[in-house]
RNA sequence: CGGGAAGUAGCGCAGCUGGCUAGCGCGCAACGUUCGGGACGUUGAGGUCGGGGGUUCAAAUCCCCCCUUCCCGACCA
């Protein structure tokens, strides 16, 4: 990709009223852009990144056993009145009366929707267990959106669902999800919290949240000062201040941000919309129930807050927007060939499967290094004059500001090592 | 939904105790000079001063109502 022909709005200074740095970043690299309070644009690079995040998930659930669908966003209000939660949810759920005058509502989570689709096609103990699970954008008229996409209206949410026929089938895909999720964090470059919680409107008596300890957090945690223990905010009370793992007196909380939660449902939905399956002696029984979310977007945010320094973000090789970029710096008659070398690397790195973006836009060497640095590429490759009359390629990490210079022949292959080693 | 702050060019801001043609920086367009860390010069385009009402000879500026955004709190599957 060439930035001359893509689409990076970058702003050289921070908007006004923006308060969190993930916000900030988000606008200043041209990855977001804010529509209405809580409703925000993804422009191409950060729909890469979105998209980065999203494969992740993907592999990891694909990989748990869990089958990918698509649900309507759209629903009939009819639906939710029979667990209740049109009432329990009505605060955060977007309703309106379509042209016939129908209910409906914009959803704000799906437990409803995919128990309604199980129960049409499961019958027997021996279609089950089942997990299913989408990306979807959710919608939740929050009263207070709040630091860009960590708590925006409308959304991107991982959501998924098992379906057993026993308690023991339920906690296994429990565990299995759990494991999926700490995969996933980890993949993404998060070191999350483990933390039990209370299931809220959700139901069902178990439930966990993956926290990442960050300044903007809504929620807290408990951070040990002495050694990498983490735990529960619950724990600060409990322990009153002393580790239970290293015995220091040195907790702390840390505010958090709550990036996914998984839920043992029971028969909350399967009993209260009938989705009943028959067991081996031929009796009709609710199907047991879990969940699984992830606020996809806002991990987006969370790897920003997580991954950033005073210049820009930095970001993780799994969800970086591009692998490498190659940024010219050409003289005005371009004697030395910069743009023909930056081309033929392109090429090279692209036929190898790298995401290459090329700063070829005629800006002065400042601005074009100032936005290499804010937009976070793993790897910036700059092919300048001064360089190339050497022969000569220089190569940065991002992350560590490591650099070096080779040889333009050799350029491909070192980058093809140093991204292998990130 | 309670409390606070703010809305002036694409972005960041000044002007506001009423007074000349609404200004600055960045960005944008053209030309020239530059060319390894947000270059320089010249010229130029770009505005319902958030909206409505009021006071006044005169309103970006004062008063009232509304809208929007941000922050704190309540809420948060």
């Amino acid at each position: 990709m060439y930035w001359s022909k893509y689409f990076i709005p970058t702003l050289k200074e921070a908007p006004a009223g923006t308060e969190a740095i993930s916000h900030q970043l988000l606008l200043r690299a041209g990855l977001v852009h804010m529509l209405t309070a809580g409703v925000y644009t993804y422009l191409p690079l950060g729909y890469r990144v979105l998209k980065n995040v999203e494969r992740v998930i993907r592999q990891e659930m694909n990989a748990a056993g869990a089958a990918e669908l698509f649900m309507p966003c759209l629903h009939p209000l009819e639906l939710w009145k029979q667990t209740g939660r049109d009432e329990v949810l009505k605060d955060v759920m977007i309703r309106f009366k379509d042209g016939r005058g129908r209910e409906m509502c914009l959803g704000p989570t799906h437990e409803e929707v995919v128990t309604d689709l199980v129960k049409n096609f499961v019958q027997s103990y021996r279609q089950l267990p089942v997990i299913l699970y989408q990306i979807q954008t959710k919608f939740r008229d929050e009263m207070r959106a709040r630091f860009g996409i960590v708590r925006a209206c409308e959304f991107i949410m991982k959501d998924a669902y098992s379906f057993d026929r026993d308690a023991a089938g339920l906690q296994k895909n429990y565990a299995r999800m759990e494991t999926a999720y700490r995969n996933i964090f980890k993949r993404l470059d998060l070191d999350v919290v483990v933390v039990a919680a209370d299931s809220g409107a959700m139901g069902g008596k178990v439930s966990h949240e993956f926290m990442v300890p960050a300044e903007i957090g809504e929620d807290a945690v408990a951070v040990c000062g002495s050694c990498a223990f983490r735990g529960g905010a619950s724990v600060l009370e409990t322990a009153g201040g002393v580790c239970p793992q290293c015995g220091q007196k040195n907790l702390a909380k840390s505010p958090a941000l709550e990036l996914g939660h998984i839920f043992q449902l029971g028969v909350k939905y399967s009993a209260a919309q009938q989705a009943l399956f028959l067991d081996e002696k031929g009796e009709r029984q609710p199907i047991i129930m879990g969940c699984y979310g992830i606020g996809v977007s806002r991990v987006v945010a969370a790897i920003i807050e997580k991954h950033h320094d005073e210049k820009g973000i930095i970001w993780p090789k799994a969800a970086a927007p591009f692998d490498v970029e190659i940024l010219t710096l050409p003289g005005p008659d371009d004697a030395e060939g910069v743009e023909p070398a930056a081309r033929e690397l392109y090429r090279a790195l692209t036929e190898w499967g790298m995401d290459v973006l090329v700063d070829d836009r005629p800006d002065s060497p400042g601005r074009k290094f100032n936005d290499a640095d804010l937009i976070g590429i793993p790897l910036r490759v700059t092919i300048g004059r001064k360089n190339m009359a050497q022969g000569q390629i220089e190569i940065k990490v991002r992350g560590t500001g490591a650099m070096v210079l080779v040889p333009q022949q050799e350029a491909g292959g070192r980058i093809k090592e140093m991204i292998a080693k990130l």
